[in-house]
DNA sequence: CAGAATCCAGAGGGATACTG
DNA sequence: CAGTATCCCTCTGGATTCTG
């Protein structure tokens, strides 16, 4: 099963970063690994339901590629019904200081983007 | 001129960090961002061949973003031919321990990805 | 130079239905 | 329950052309 994982901007060298953003902040990521992290290991269905509107095709997508970056460990349990928990991995877990630092960017800069925001839209 | 700045995640409430994540970590936004911060402040064209594979009208369409949220500030120089110059605002400067935290975790885990990925393929 | 306008293709994501 | 399989559709981003 390909996936695709190319960069956004071809050239990593234009940007040092790119590669970490398209693994740690593509689309769906972040609330999943923060579920994760906030509330430990999770069966797909409550992740399904604590991420509103993410349709369950989509989840998949998403945790199959964490599950391949190594991100988040999947472990399943043949029973019936069958049982999937899903977790952060320890090198999930070492993006904690990054997430705590840029909740901690939010708490003191968000209001000035969206006053920035009003002032350009009324200009 | 209204754009589309609704977060991925509808309620913010289920991942704190979704609306930072939207501001700052949107496509293309990293590149720029960086240019600017590495680079200093340029015009349109210095941007555009920086940032290798952007089109024109994208690089636009991301500045007056970054320009609204107060990241970036444009000067536009009524000569002829016109010149306009682009840097990093006050607020998009305090992002930086952040871009240099994000630098760090690529250099110190980037690594166990690409194994992560290697292991997952192969098996 | 620094875009704006227009048109277009493709991929990702949504909705729905189905299965082991 | 935990997905998979389809179909569909929006929306981004690319290419091209034009202008103050």
């Amino acid at each position: 099963m390909r996936m695709k994982v190319e960069t956004t901007t071809d050239p990593a060298l234009a940007c040092p970063i790119g590669p970490v953003v398209d693994i740690v902040f593509s689309r769906w990521t972040t609330p999943i690994l923060w579920s994760l992290h906030a509330h430990g290991r999770q069966r797909f269905v409550e992740l399904e339901r604590r991420i509103t509107k993410i349709t369950p095709k989509v989840l998949t997508q998403r945790l199959r590629q964490l599950e391949r970056d190594g991100l988040v460990v999947r472990t399943y349990h043949p029973e019936v019904p069958p049982r999937v928990e899903y977790e952060i991995s320890e090198l999930g877990r070492s993006l904690a200081p990054l997430f705590a630092h840029l909740a901690e960017w939010s708490a003191d800069h968000l209001d000035a983007v969206e006053r920035a925001r009003q002032d350009y839209d009324t200009a």
